[in-house]
RNA sequence: CGGGGUGUAGCGCAGUUGGCUAGCGCGCCUCGUUUGGGACGAGGAGGCCGUGAGUUCGAGUCUCACCACCCCGACCA
């Protein structure tokens, strides 16, 4: 099937949006997600104004509205950081060539994504700095200085920070050349602490995703083949994504002692002898805004989860007598004294209609309309904007209801999440089933692997989906390789990966 | 890195076999009338036609080179 480019698409979609106002409900420039998924993605973060391209190839930026959502996460996950002792720090931006080239598995794998300085102040540095792709290195390099006595563990850093691989291609949160994340690095002096504190960061990271951002997340820990550059085992957090391809949400890595013996991070044990200490870092990053709008976002355009959404209730004044203003402001004030956060639409010149639709983009969760009607009766108009519901609510008591509406569509949203995700869940027995779903449907699929590479790797040239992680849960089960037929002891989840 | 596409007003685009003062829609500004699902009228502002060279009496239009961005595939959080 020939696929059209975009530009020639859009050029005749354009067209037939600027004059399809009245055929369709279709908001005004945004491609429905059924159509193209690809282009609604761009479409509704461009216009919802989370975030715009930038003059810089490849990178974007973070508008208000996206970056507020970040803010929450941030917030969220520090408050988790914080309960395990994790620390906030700062390490430089540009890593000297020599400190990166330490790990050897390490540098193979970011090698060919690396930025270089090589000339500062009008001249050639004697040694390139790397602008970091991660912080292990520079790091480790401190944490060697700052540790030499089991009281100096467990040493636990966090830092919120931009990295700059150099993708080839990019995509909006997705995948870019410059992304926010946070990474935290901890050594322990006994592996079976740094393994749970593993563990502990996937289980932030999982609640993060499911109470915040409403999105079922899968646990597990990653194949040889797809495990971070350096670690022993990489854990993470799967996502499915209404398109039946697989997010990876975040990653938690036990690094054993791979990096503590090459950076030397060595310290006198209670006995009295040498050891290297253990190690994990682990990583969340603004990918995950993608999932979000992915996750949630429909044809009238973002749809935010209540915690993350920086506006949670617009009030509409229909009109623009003074008193029903000022019942609007009134009703603000209530509302943000019991923690809502609020914003009147006092703009003029707008009719009614328009500001539904700029809301509606926006994701706001609930439109409350006040007009003559609703002053009256004494009873609001509520739109939900997840469900397309509404409602009528007693003004009197707004301050009462609102919070727990709020409630009930957060967790309506993680619902109806989690429905798509069991939906577009398989588990199949043979590798014609596979290719069978693959074709249909995508999603993650279950299925028995023997755990060679080279079958990974042809399931994955054959049918796109690679393997995504064996789940924390997943029980023994003997049986044979979904591929080869060898032995199988598991069933791991497999997935095209965006 | 391979394949495709596009550069004309803030955005989306049209611009005929080269021709005179470069156009349309949306948006923007001013004034007025409006506001229960993207209001209307009148007036107005806004252009090194991606960059450079060439052909020509004359280039948005033809030729060449370059640059940039977007989309599709192999790698990555």
């Amino acid at each position: 099937m020939k696929q059209p480019t975009h530009q020639t698409k859009t050029k005749s979609e354009a067209q037939s949006k600027a004059q399809s106002g009245t055929a369709t409900f279709q908001k005004r420039g945004v491609t429905p997600k059924s159509q193209n998924i690809s282009e609604w993605y761009t479409d509704v973060i461009v216009q919802s104004e989370m975030a715009d391209y930038s003059p810089v190839r490849g990178s974007i930026v973070y508008r208000p509205l996206g970056y507020a959502v970040w803010e929450y996460i941030q917030a969220a996950l520090n408050e988790r950081f914080k309960k395990m002792e994790i620390e906030n720090t700062y390490f430089p931006l540009l890593i000297p060539e020599s400190l990166l080239t330490k790990e050897k598995e390490h540098v193979e794998g970011f090698a060919p994504e690396l930025a270089v300085v090589t000339i500062g102040g009008g001249e050639q540095l004697a040694e390139k700095l790397i602008v970091r792709p991660t912080s292990e290195t520079i790091m480790y390099a401190m944490y060697a200085k700052w540790i030499h006595s089991h009281r100096d563990l467990p040493l636990k850093l966090n830092q919120w920070n931009n990295v700059v691989r150099w993708e080839k291609r990019t995509y909006f949160f997705l995948r870019g050349m410059e992304f926010l994340w946070q990474e935290a690095h901890t050594a322990h002096a006994y592996h079976d602490e740094s393994w749970r504190q593993v563990l502990d960061a996937l289980d932030a990271y999982a609640e993060v995703y499911e109470e915040y951002l409403a999105i079922p997340a899968l646990k597990g820990t990653k194949s040889t083949a797809e495990k971070f550059a350096g670690a022993d085992v990489t854990t993470t957090v799967e996502l499915m994504m209404p398109d039946g391809k697989a997010l990876q949400g975040a990653t938690s890595h036990d690094l054993g002692q791979n990096f503590s013996k090459s950076f030397n991070i060595a310290f006198q044990n209670v006995k009295g002898e040498q050891d290297f200490a253990w190690q994990t870092s682990f990583g969340y990053s603004t990918r995950s805004l993608g999932a979000l709008v992915l996750a949630h976002g429909d044809d009238q355009g973002l749809v935010l989860p209540p915690k993350v959404a920086p506006i949670q209730v617009v009030i509409i004044p229909i009109g623009d007598d003074d008193q029903l203003i000022e019942q609007a402001q009134m009703q603000r004030a209530a509302l943000e004294r019991v923690g809502v956060r609020v914003k009147v639409d006092t703009r003029e010149g707008m009719s009614l209609g328009y500001k539904r639709n700029a809301w509606e983009l926006k994701g706001v969760p609930v439109r409350l309309e006040l007009g003559r009607k609703e002053v009256e009766t004494g009873f609001a108009t509520i739109a939900i904007r997840h469900s397309g519901e509404k409602r009528s609510l007693d003004i009197a008591t707004l301050d009462a209801t609102l919070p727990k509406l709020l409630d009930e569509i957060q967790g309506a949203m993680f619902e109806k999440a989690e429905e798509m995700r069991q939906a577009m869940t398989s588990t199949v027995d043979s590798y014609d089933e596979f290719k069978k779903v693959m074709e249909e449907k995508r999603g993650f699929i279950h299925a028995l692997w023997c755990e060679d590479p080279a079958c990974e790797t042809k399931i994955k040239e054959e049918t796109k989906a690679s393997t995504r992680c064996l789940p924390l849960d997943a029980k023994e089960e003997i049986g044979k390789c979904v591929y080869c037929g060898k032995p199988a002891k598991h069933r791991w989840v497999f997935a095209q990966a965006y």
